[in-house]
DNA sequence: AAACCGGGGAA
DNA sequence: TTCCCAGGTTT
C-alpha cells in the first residue's frame, strides 16, 4: 500500500484491509471485486491484484508463511527491491538495505551524489554504498532510521529541517547549501489530455455501470458509459441509439477534471433516461454502487448527481 | 532504460 | 499547477 503513496493516506485503508483480511489465507481467498473495492481511491491497483498473487503463493508453496530471505521475498509478485529488503531487515533482521525514496534523497544529499536520483544505474550506486555501512546488528532499525530521516528531517517537498538533522555535520548538501539543488531528480514529462463524455444514464432508480478493461489505466474498476471526446447531446443519443438504446431527457450537467500523473480526463458529464435495463450495462442503485462497486475517483465529481 | 500505473496533499 | 510520496512491472 506504501509504493509511491503517503503514509497518511494509507491508514486508513490500512486498518479496513487488516480488519477484512486479517490473515495471509484470507487475502488469498478474497474475490476480486471485494478486494478492488477494499482498494478504492488508493490507486495503483495492480498492487491489490499483486498482494492477492503473492498471497495465493505464500499459502501454496511456503506452508501460509513469508518467505525470510530478501532474494526469496523479491519473488513475490509486487515485491521489488525496496520491500524485499524492508521485510527482511525489519521483519527478519537480514543485513540487507532497504532504500526508498526518502533513503536516496538522504544519502544523495549526505554524500554529494550529483546524479538523477531516479535513475536505476544511480540507485543502483546508492545501494551499494548504504550496505557498506550497514551494521550487522538491528539492521532494520538503521534501515528505518534512514527512512524515518528522510520523512521527516530530510524532507522531499520544500526546504529540509537540517537544525534537526543529527548528521548535518557529515553532510555535502547542509555544507556547501546544497539543499535545494540536491537530490537531482528528472522533471516530470507533460500530461497528454484526453477528452471524454460521460452519461449517467438512470433507469427506474438504478445507473448505468460499465467495468474497464484488465489491461488498462484503472483496471477492472467500474465507470459510467463513456465514449470518447467531447460530444453534443444529439451525439451522445446517437451514439447510445447504435447500441439499441433509445434515450429521454437527456441534459448537459457539468464538467469534470481528473488529474493523474501522466494524464488529463477532460469530461463533459451528461445526464440521461431510458425506459429498459439493457444488457449491455449493469444496473445497479447508488446504495449498491458505495457498498459493491469499486468506481475510479476519477468520477468522484458524478456521484451528487446520482439519484437516490 | 524508459514507459506505464493513481490519487491526494502541500508548495 | 507542479511536485512528490515507505515503488514495481512491463516493454
Amino acid at each position: 500500500m506504501l509504493q509511491q503513496t503517503r503514509v497518511e493516506t494509507v491508514i486508513p485503508y490500512y486498518h479496513a484491509f487488516m480488519e477484512k483480511l486479517p490473515t495471509i489465507e484470507a487475502l488469498a481467498a478474497i474475490e476480486d471485486q471485494k478486494l478492488l473495492k477494499l482498494w478504492q481511491g488508493l490507486g495503483y491497483y495492480n498492487r491489490a491484484a499483486n498482494m492477492k498473487k503473492a498471497a495465493l503463493i505464500i499459502v501454496e508453496e511456503y506452508n501460509g508463511r513469508l518467505p525470510e530471505k530478501a532474494e526469496l521475498l523479491m519473488k513475490l509478485p509486487g515485491i521489488g527491491i525496496y520491500t524485499a529488503g524492508a521485510i527482511a531487515s525489519i521483519a527478519f533482521g537480514e543485513k540487507v538495505p532497504a532504500a526508498d525514496g526518502n533513503v536516496f534523497r538522504v544519502v544523495a544529499r549526505i554524500t554529494g551524489e550529483e546524479g538523477n536520483i531516479l535513475k536505476s544505474n544511480i540507485q543502483k550506486k546508492l545501494r551499494h554504498q548504504i550496505a557498506n555501512l550497514l551494521p550487522d546488528e538491528k539492521t532494520g532499525d538503521f534501515n528505518q532510521g534512514l527512512i524515518e530521516l528522510g520523512a521527516l528531517i530530510c524532507i522531499g517537498n520544500g526546504m529540509p529541517r537540517c537544525g534537526e538533522c543529527p548528521v548535518r555535520d557529515d553532510c555535502m548538501a547542509y555544507e556547501k547549501n546544497l539543499q535545494k539543488v540536491l537530490p537531482n531528480r528528472s522533471k516530470n514529462k507533460s500530461r497528454k489530455i484526453e477528452y471524454k463524455s460521460v452519461v449517467l444514464l438512470t433507469s427506474k432508480k438504478k445507473i448505468a455501470l460499465v467495468q474497464r478493461q484488465n489491461d488498462v489505466l484503472l483496471a477492472n474498476l467500474w465507470e459510467y458509459p463513456v465514449i470518447e471526446n467531447f460530444c453534443e447531446e444529439n451525439e451522445l443519443a446517437e451514439a447510445l441509439q447504435k447500441q439499441g438504446i433509445n434515450v429521454t431527457g437527456i441534459r448537459e450537467l457539468t464538467k469534470e477534471k481528473a488529474v493523474f500523473s501522466h494524464k488529463e480526463w477532460h469530461m463533459k458529464v451528461y445526464y440521461a433516461e431510458t425506459e429498459t435495463m439493457d444488457e449491455v450495462f449493469t444496473w445497479k442503485s447508488k446504495e449498491e454502487i458505495s457498498k459493491y462497486y469499486p468506481v475510479a475517483s476519477a468520477y468522484a465529481g458524478c456521484w451528487k448527481y446520482l439519484p437516490e
